[in-house]
Formats: structure tokens, sequence, C-alpha cells
DNA sequence: CATGAATGAGCCTTCATTCAT
DNA sequence: CATGAATGAAGGCTCATTCAT
């Protein structure tokens, strides 16, 4: 027993190390980009040496894409459908469903920076934005494609074309996150009034006569 | 006469090197990034000696930022204001302005990298996000602004917040920009659908009843 | 008595481990010489953790030195002179020494593999290569000199330099050895046919007339 | 005139500092073998920057191939046929090979460690041993076998197999380079002594009865 | 103006060695 | 005994920057 317990806290140990350097690399390589990031300073913010990353990664790539993948996996790890599938309108499920997507696509600072990361190393890294896609719009065009489809099945919605329905109705909450991510001290964003009115247009440019 | 003719087909050729090499710098760091750009490479693209850069630019970065402001002012250099100021009805106005926005910022790549670089760049060079902010976003917004206003005025449009309004109505352009730069290849936009499905939703929900 | 059997087996076991250690040492060093061989893929080839060579040898280049004496006494292990005495002539005395030779150390690949070690490693282990000089070519020369004494006292041989004559006598096994060591597989090195001329030469050089 | 001077002595100065290069890893390399050389070291000697070495070669492996293959070269850049074509015996014609052999392979110190180098490293560079095989071996069993062709043709040798031939004469001028290599100061060898016996016993153990 | 050799700081990566468990 | 995580000192290679020509 006392070897069991010796031998899951050393498992764990290992575990909380990736954890470690995963949250470390985050922070360095979305403040400074793939490149710009030293390994020193990651290691450092973990309170290791640099050698001691390449026990966990075995290199910096790999370390940037399994950090990657960790944050949009852990970020989506709510498997929750976003929205409120009790509301009585399809209106009323639309306006849950995009304040969903505010709070985990542009309240939250994390995602910010991930969605910059994606945006600025993509062409280095396509498995990561093909993974990012997979993982992050699918999801998010599913459902507002589902709530589209309940609406204009009720006759409340005009039947728009799904595909560009899709983007266009996300594309406030994109511009909201990526707004935060490069002007958010110098010209900040009201985002209650950005999803008010975000709202207010989508549903009467959607609503029936 | 003769010397300061040479001395201006002198200076001309310096201007001409200028642009030469501001063009190679921008094609190199639209590709890679500020830190993973070799001056060696951009000197090459120019077909001169990675020395020569410096007796044009200090530094790489005083060559990131002029190239930078040279792209943002060059690409801006049609003063002229968007849309179509004799246009019978507001609505027909903010649409051009619209596809305006969309034939600058969505379907032209260079400006697409541009914004790539704003994005992952902005962190190190904060004045050319504010650069880029005063030549892009308030000529943008202040043209989005005039069109509200006159259909407001005219009674076409709903007298919704002006703030929120710039940005939202924007956003499907800025999103269009940033998925073809992301996604190009793997994921196809169908530019001219997002374009007619965003006229449709924000003019029906500007609409006054 | 339970103790010291239980003693005698750990030592037997701890002595089982040196082995499988320099067997797996001989492989790695004779693979890639002293600095290129990773301690980890020696460890890797015992089954063991690199930390647990510490446990038997206190630092890279010690093993490095037991190994190769190990080796070295391993091979002449085989104490019995080489050679034939019982042989009618001196000749063929001689003949059986150098085919005792062939063998021992050119038609053995382990023997080679020690003999490049010897020469690519000797400037930095000086007190290995003299323990080689002790060990095998003080062996090796001294059974020549000792069938050249015996023909010239038969008066079968010519009265060479005794010297000199180990040397020669000797050169073309240490050649057959380095051209497998070097060219084994693009040029291979027909040893029947060496070793036929190489004893024909010798005899009837050394033959009184 | 004037760049045209300068332009060459550009050149040259190129020229030069490539040769000062290859000589100073000539040393390094030979003192350490490849794996323990260090390029600070190589470029010390030159008196220069690390940095500036990869002005020169990509690698250090470039670095490496190409001194050998300089080395193997500029040795042999005496395309003199060895020996003594006007020799009025193949004896003394034998002899004069071989006394050639020992001054170029034997006697010079350069030649004994690029010796080293090939039995050492050539595991790792095959290409190397094989275009030392072609410069050297191939020419020097070449020089052998036309003695002896010749021998045989006038009578004054016998008829022995040529392939084994040129390995077994060359053996002894190997061997004593080799020595010289691990055993010079040690175990001196007499090189006067050596080639004496060694002619001796090929002399007459190839005459004719 | 332009070159290109040279620099030197710095970064990623490796690996012998140590040590708490 | 053995482990394996951790260290830290290098070492190969890169690249922005300088400068004599």
């Amino acid at each position: 027993m006392m070897t069991a317990a010796v031998r899951g806290s050393r498992r764990d140990r290992k575990e909380a190390r990736h954890a470690e350097i995963i949250e470390a690399a985050f922070h360095e390589f979305a403040a400074h980009g793939f490149a710009a990031t030293r390994l020193d300073d990651v290691a450092a913010r973990v309170g290791v040496t640099k050698g001691s990353l390449y026990l966990y990664y075995a290199s910096k790539e790999e370390l940037f894409d399994a950090m990657v993948r960790q944050q949009i996996t852990q970020t989506l790890i709510d498997d929750t459908p976003p929205g409120d599938a009790t509301a009585a309108t399809a209106a009323v499920q639309l306006a849950a469903v995009l304040r969903d997507y505010y709070d985990r696509y542009a309240r939250d600072s994390r995602t910010r920076e991930l969605l910059r990361l994606i945006i600025a190393e993509g062409g280095k890294f396509p498995d990561l934005i093909e993974f990012y896609h997979h993982e992050v719009f699918a999801r998010v065009f599913a459902g507002l494609r589902r709530v589209l489809e309940i609406g204009v099945a009720r006759g409340e919605f005009r039947a728009v074309a799904a595909d560009s329905f899709v983007l266009v109705s996300f594309a406030p909450v994109l511009e909201a996150a990526i707004w935060r991510l490069v002007y958010t001290d110098r010209y900040p964003l009201d985002l209650d009034a950005h999803f008010a009115l975000h709202c207010d247009l989508i549903l009467n440019g959607l609503r029936t006569r």
C-alpha cells in the first residue's frame, strides 16, 4: 500500500509538472509568440531548469503544440450545450446561446490569448488550426445552426442561408475577442452594450413579418 | 542644374530602394512574423546584402515599424470616402459602404496579412496598433456612423447606439478577413454569400417598422 | 550460513550486473567511440536506468577504462601459448603461431573493435594503451621471438634482428584486423589467402640458403 | 585594375581563411576526434569567433568532411609515381617504392593522424573512407602490383597472388604508422631497422631460386 | 552606396552526474 | 539496489548588427 501510494504520488507529481509547464508555457507563448519566447523563461516560471523541460516535452514545437491542444480542450471541457433549451422562444434561445459564446470566447482572457496564437502561428502549425476548428468553430456553428433551424421551424425566424448565418451571427463575438486582445486598454469595448446591440440587430433581422 | 538633376535622381533611386525593401519586408514579416523573419531573407528578396538594409533602416524593429506604417498608409491612399453618397436611400448607402469595406479589408490579401501582424505583434509595437486604429478603424467607424445618422435622420433606421453599431456592423467584415487568413484553403468562405446575408440581417435589423 | 549464502548470491548478482554493464558498454563504445556514446544507451542496453550505472562505476571514464581492461583480459584469458610446441620444424611452428594470431586478432570481431578503441581513444587513456601493450603486444612479440630463436638455433632461419622481426612478422595480422574494421563490407579481405601469402613470404624470407 | 586587384585579394583572403580553418580543424579533430572537438577551439586556433566558421562551412560534419578530403588530397598532391623507374632490378624498384611509402605514410605525422581519423570515425563517415581508399590504398596497391608484375616478368620474383601481395607487402608500413600513432613516446619504433628488415624479408621471400 | 566578412550574444538541445525516494 | 527527476555546464548553430574596404 505504501508502494502503491508512493507510485501514485510520483505519477501525480509528474502529471502536476506537466500541468505546471503547460501553464507557464501558455503565459510565455501568449505574451511573446512562438519564436520570441525563450524556454529559459518558461522554465524559470515553473521554477525549474531549462533542461528539465526536455524531460516532459521533446522540443519547443512539441511543447507549444501540447500547450495549445490542452488549452483548447480545457476551455471546452464544459461540454454542456450552450444556451437554454427550455426557453419559450427561439429568439430567447438564440440570445442565450450568444451570451454563452460571449462568456466563453470574449470575456475570458485565456481564450482570447489562445485565439491570438491561432491567428499568429497558424501558418507554422496547420494541425493546430485544424484542431481549433474542430473543437471550437465546429461546435459554435453547430449550436447556432440548431437554434436557427428551431426558429425557422417555429416560424419565428426567416429561412436565411444557414452556412452564412452561423458565421455572420458569430462575427461580433469574434470581433469583441480580437478587439479586447488588441485594444483593451486604449479603446475599451463595452461588452454588455455590444452584446445587446448584437442581439437586437440579429433578432430583428431574422424576425418574420 | 546637372547636379540638381543628378541629386534628384539619386534621391529617387533611394526612394525606390526604400520601397523595394519595404515590399520585401512585408512579404517576409507577413509570412513568418517579426521574430522569425531573417533580415537575410528580406535582403535576398531585394537582391541586396543584409548589411545594405542598415543603410536604410537602423534596425529590424525600425524596418518593421516603417513597413507596417507604409502598408497601412498605402492601403488607405484611396481617400475617397467609401460608399455611394448619391444613393437614394440610406439602406443602399449602407450596403455600398459595407461592400467597400469588404473589398478593402476582406478581399485584399495584403490587408489581411497586415491585420495578422497587428494582432500578432501588437503587444510588442503599441504605437503601431495605435496608428492602425487611427488610420483604419477610426475611418471605418466614422463612415458607418455617418450612414447610420443619415438613415436615422431620414426615418429609415432605428436609432440604435452608434458606438456599438459601428463595431457590430463591421464585425462580419473583420471575421471574413480573419477567416480567410486562417482557414482559406481548408474551409473556404463564400464572400458574396457572406456579404449578402450580412447586409440582409443588418438592414432588416435596423429598419423601422 | 543462510546469511553467507544470501551474501554470496548477492555478490554474484552484483558480479553479473557488472558483466552486463561491461558488455553493453563494449557495444556502445565500440560503435560510437568514447565521446559519442551516451550512458543512456548503455543503460538501456542493460535494461536499467542511467543512474544505476553509477552504482557500479563512478564515471563514464571509469566505465570505459574497466570495460577495455576487462575485454583485453577476457580476450587473453586463454593463456595457452600460441602455436604448436610439438611441431617438427620451426617453420611449422611459426605458421601455427601466426594462424593463432589471425584467429585471435583478425578473425574475432570483438578484438578488432577493441583495437579501434585503442587507436581512437589512446590519446585520452594512456594507461589503457600501456595495458594493451603489456597484455597483447608484449605476449605476441614474445611468442614470435621465441619461434625465431628456435628456428635460428636449429639453423632453419636466418639470424635477423629480433626486435624488428616481431613487428614486421606481425604486421599483416594487424593490417588484416584494421582492414576488416574499416572496409569489411566494401572491400572484403580473403583472410585465408592473406594468411597463406603472409606465411609464404615470411618463411621463404627467413629461410637459410 | 584597382578593383580587380581588390576583388582578387578578397577572394584570396577567403581562400586563405578556408585553409586556415582546415588547418586548425585538422589539429583539433586529430587531437580529440570528431565528437570531442569543440568548434570553439577550432575557431580560437584560427583566431576567429565560432560564428565565423559557419561562413565557411555549414556544420561541424561538413567541416570535418572537407578537412579530411583536403588533407588526403594535399598529402597526395605529389603525383609522381613512387619508386625509381630507372632502377636496374625489380628488387631495387620494390625497395624504392616501399621507402617512398614509409616516407609518405609512416614518417609523416600528419598522414598518421589522418589514418587515425579514418579508423576512428570511418563508421560515421562512410564516404570518407571510400575516398581514402580511392586516393590512398588504390594508388598504393597499384604501385606495388606494378613492381610485382615487372619482377615476375623479369624472372626476378616468384609469381605470387597479386591481390594478397599488395596488402601483405604494405602491412609493415601501415603497422609502423599505427605504432607511432599509439606508442610513439613509450615504445619508439626504429623506422630504419623496420624498413630494412621489411625489405629483407619481402625480397628474400619473393626471390626465385 | 554596397559589400560581405566578422562579431558576439543568445537560444535550443544534450548529457554526465547527483540525489531524494 | 534501483529509480528517475533534476541539474548545470556545455556545445552547435543562428542572426541582428557592425565596419573596413
